[in-house]
DNA sequence: AAGCCGGGGGT
DNA sequence: ACCCCAGGCTT
């Protein structure tokens, strides 16, 4: 007899799977962190901060304890902080509450940082609850076995429960959830699909033509020019915490936008002139920093190694620490 | 529903 | 240069 869908993933990922730190542990904990760097960040991207995450706080006492700056000191150069300070808050709710982690996903789900998605996968790999989790790897999947070009939300979320649902408990929920999305990050990808390799291709209606489904959102990236000023002195550099949700609770270096940027710059710490170091260019989501750098001497106590700082801030220090490091005259401007 | 949030790697 | 990644929060 022909396999079915469900048996023909299961088989794949029995033979396929990668071997992924979090899977070595069945702690909820684990999962949880596990499935909160993997929110739009690569599994090999994820995997150096996952060990040293749980090194550093291998408990979510451990954690809760922390400060939110230690925890910052982990994550950072792993993007989007609101993560971390989000998942430094859930541990501080929990461990507050004398209870265990939530073992269903509504109970997850009210937690900070944790919306449909990781809530399923917490609940259904660490839980054991028939829930769908349903990421962008599931989304495309399924976008393309139905061959839909527009998948909505609630479309996918159907199927992708509808499928769990017919294996009626044979399968730990959680097997199956990991076993769809592992199709999609190492077969079914977004461009030049393994189709010929893919379990699922007598399934599969978008075959022919799998790059349409789903079909790709235009995404606009503004262009911002933004002027830096490295305060250096004798004892280090004139650091301060950023507020807000742009990197907040990471400490960098001074930072305007133009037009007038350097001139606010310098009325704000009393200076004369500051001598350009360079410029660099720094992407961030949906967005282009054309950053021009300045440095001044003057007051500054802080040691950037002893702060959490973005990969940005580094940047700019690094001009001002490594001189005539070849990135004095890089691409500008704005085109 | 749309806008916002980092950084990186594959193509 | 472009795409998008085991998404979630705010407006």
């Amino acid at each position: 007899m022909a396999p079915t869908l469900q048996e023909a993933l299961l088989a794949w990922y029995t033979q396929h799977q990668r071997r992924l730190p979090w899977r070595e542990a069945a702690d909820p904990y684990r999962v949880l962190l596990a499935e909160v760097l993997l929110q739009q960040t690569r599994v090999a991207q994820a995997i150096p901060y996952y060990q040293r995450f749980l090194e550093r706080f291998p408990t979510l006492e451990a954690l809760a304890q922390a400060s939110l700056e230690e925890v910052l000191e982990v994550w950072q150069g792993c993007g989007y902080y609101a993560r971390a300070r989000h998942l430094h808050q859930l541990a501080r709710q929990v461990v507050a509450r004398g209870q265990p982690l939530p073992h269903t996903a509504s109970g997850l789900q009210a937690l900070p940082g944790v919306g449909p998605y990781t809530a399923a996968a917490v609940a259904s790999i660490a839980f054991g609850q028939a829930i769908a989790a349903v990421d962008g790897n599931v989304r495309r999947v399924l976008a393309r076995l139905q061959a839909w070009e527009h998948p909505r939300p609630k479309q996918v979320q159907a199927q992708a429960q509808a499928l769990l649902d017919a294996l009626k408990g044979q399968v730990h929920p959680g097997i199956w959830n990991q076993a769809l999305m592992e199709l999609g990050a190492t077969v079914c990808t977004p461009r030049k699909p393994n189709c010929p390799g893919c379990p699922l291709v007598t399934f599969c209606r978008g075959q022919g033509q799998p790059e349409r489904y789903p079909a790709a959102r235009p995404r606009p990236q503004r262009s911002l020019e933004v002027v830096a000023l490295v305060l250096q002195g004798p004892l280090g550099f004139h650091l301060e915490p950023r507020q807000g949700r742009w990197l907040g609770g990471l400490w960098g270096v001074p930072l305007e936008e133009e037009p007038g940027g350097l001139a606010r710059l310098l009325a704000r710490f009393g200076l004369q002139k500051a001598e350009l170091l360079g410029t660099l260019r720094h992407d961030l989501t949906h967005r282009r920093l054309w950053v021009r750098v300045y440095r001044a001497w003057g007051e500054g106590r802080e040691n950037p190694a002893e702060r959490p700082l973005s990969r940005l801030d580094r940047k700019i220090l690094a001009l001002a620490t490594a001189p005539a490091a070849g990135a004095a005259r890089p691409p500008w401007p704005p085109s």
